[in-house]
DNA sequence: ATGGCGTGTTACACACGA
């Protein structure tokens, strides 16, 4: 079975570099972030063409996560139990969760789509927003750890200064902080194992490089998307990589996807 | 030191991303 995560950064942007990577890549089970639409303009028909099921969730303009699967789509869940919402943008009414999670059961498999809140900055209310989003998805997936679980997807953080090509320019910054690896640690407390994917070229798994100044071509990047599995999946990879070759070209997003190979269930 | 790119909007500059 393969698996891969992709923050496509728009899929209508990316569609036709979606449908051709899908077609040449054959996952399985894929987990979107950013698809940047509603889910009633998701690209259900293109991907269907290909032999996906899908499912999406959306807010419009921002955000917006999904899971196309050829293995089977039940039991899907826009948002986890208890996410929260922002709460500045609702006023004093409770804050609607943000469309950043989508799980599914495929193939045997509890699957998450996952796009963590960016942070901004440290003293910005969004970073107080994205250390409680990361408490209530740990409360939420210890309810899920009892089956064969991945929660894939842009968790805006790296886990470690090796993740980061130049950590010095990450002081005072998100996505570093002791916070929020910390937050990282208490997901791999229940029971998770960070599936770290082989880079195609390089040292480090870089999973996104800014568009500007050529930060892809110098491979100053970062690794932020992750794959984080239960014991028993995690003991059935066979092979995890960073498909780079998806970030090069004409009209790239500015993550690159990961594919994660699993063996069959014994 | 700064910003460099790309996306979406009811746009024709701005918000956002990491």
């Amino acid at each position: 079975m393969r698996l891969a995560t992709w923050n496509v950064n728009s899929v209508k942007a990316r569609l036709p570099r979606l449908l051709d990577w899908l077609a040449g890549t054959e996952p399985d089970i894929v987990c979107l972030q950013e698809t940047k639409c509603p889910a009633e303009s998701f690209p259900v028909a293109e991907v269907s063409e290909l032999g996906y099921a899908a499912a999406a969730h959306g807010d419009g303009r921002w955000n917006g996560v999904a899971v196309l699967s050829r293995v089977g789509l039940e039991e899907v869940t826009l948002s986890f139990p208890g996410e929260p919402g922002f709460a500045e943008l609702d006023g004093v009414g409770a804050a609607r969760p943000e469309a950043r999670a989508l799980g599914a059961t495929c193939g045997g498999l509890r699957v998450w789509s996952l796009y963590a809140p960016n942070g901004r900055a440290l003293d910005s209310p969004h970073y107080a927003y994205k250390l409680a989003w990361f408490a209530a998805l740990r409360d939420a997936l210890a309810e899920e750890m009892g089956t064969p679980l991945v929660a894939c997807g842009d968790y805006n953080v790296a886990p470690t200064d090796a993740d980061v090509w130049d950590p010095a320019l990450f002081v005072g910054a998100t996505h570093v902080t002791p916070a929020e690896r910390q937050a990282l640690a208490e997901l791999l407390d229940l029971g998770l194992h960070d599936v770290v994917p082989t880079p195609m070229k390089g040292p480090h798994p870089y999973t996104y490089w800014d568009y500007r100044a050529g930060m892809f071509h110098q491979n100053k990047g970062m690794r932020i998307d992750l794959v984080y599995a239960s014991t028993d999946v995690a003991e059935r990879v066979r092979k995890a990589y960073v498909d780079r070759e998806a970030r090069k070209g004409k009209g790239p997003s500015d993550h690159a996807p990961i594919v994660v190979d699993l063996d069959p269930i014994n």
